[in-house]
DNA sequence: GGAATCCATAACCAGCAAGTTATGGGTTAA
DNA sequence: TTAACCCATAACTTGCTGGTTATGGATTCC
């Protein structure tokens, strides 16, 4: 079945990762240099952290002169939302399936 | 901020880990033999991992005899869907204000 | 009581992943 | 053209984590 959570939770696991795809989901569209100030690590290390999430597909680039400039790509959280209400659904379904057997008892 | 979507992201990151959590979604509550039936890992391997789920309030367990039943906590997935409503939150905000903009430009 | 079963923990190993420094290619500025 | 700058890649180190086997405690069955 689907692979396609298993690279987001992959690649959102990390924590500075993380907090660069929030910080251009929040702010919008920021170049490695912006993104490197606050980001604690060295600049290869978020050059490294943008390729993975570029690699599932969470960010776009776009190149301008001497300059990259990376923004959130948020459709790609869709197979996110979608696993986490199948979760959600298979326990309602069994929630339902008890809640019909305890109706059959109760005839 | 809120530790709570980093435990869950790296909890869930591990793939025979997640697919155990699938399963307890899916079919409702598991032994641990059970569980290690199908997981293609040792029983050890599958008890930290429940270990793990354990830790980040994903499963729940219960004592029965020797064997302990596991089962899915789903309302700990609630950190998680915050997190991407957020982030999908931000994102709409970025949108609505670029409306915003290009309507009072068009005035 | 003794054997078998279920599970958890301990101890260990190997691989990966995130960090670093070093470097180089492309671009702007002097 | 030279110098400075921005970013990406390479090479390397290291710590964590997911796997294993070994073991032991608790429980059930004979």
């Amino acid at each position: 079945m689907s692979t396609a959570p298993d690279l987001l939770f992959r690649t959102l696991a990390d924590p500075t990762r993380r907090a660069i795809f929030e910080r251009l989901c929040r702010e919008g569209e920021q170049t490695v240099g912006a993104l490197t100030a606050l980001s604690g690590v060295s600049q290869p290390a978020v050059s490294k952290h943008l390729g993975a999430l570029k690699l599932a597909g969470l960010v776009r680039d776009r190149h301008e002169g001497r300059q990259t400039h990376y923004s959130a790509q948020p459709g790609a959280l869709n197979p996110l939302i979608d696993w986490t209400s199948q979760m959600a659904g298979f326990w309602q379904n069994r929630l339902d399936a008890l809640d019909d057997l305890l109706k059959r008892m109760d005839q």
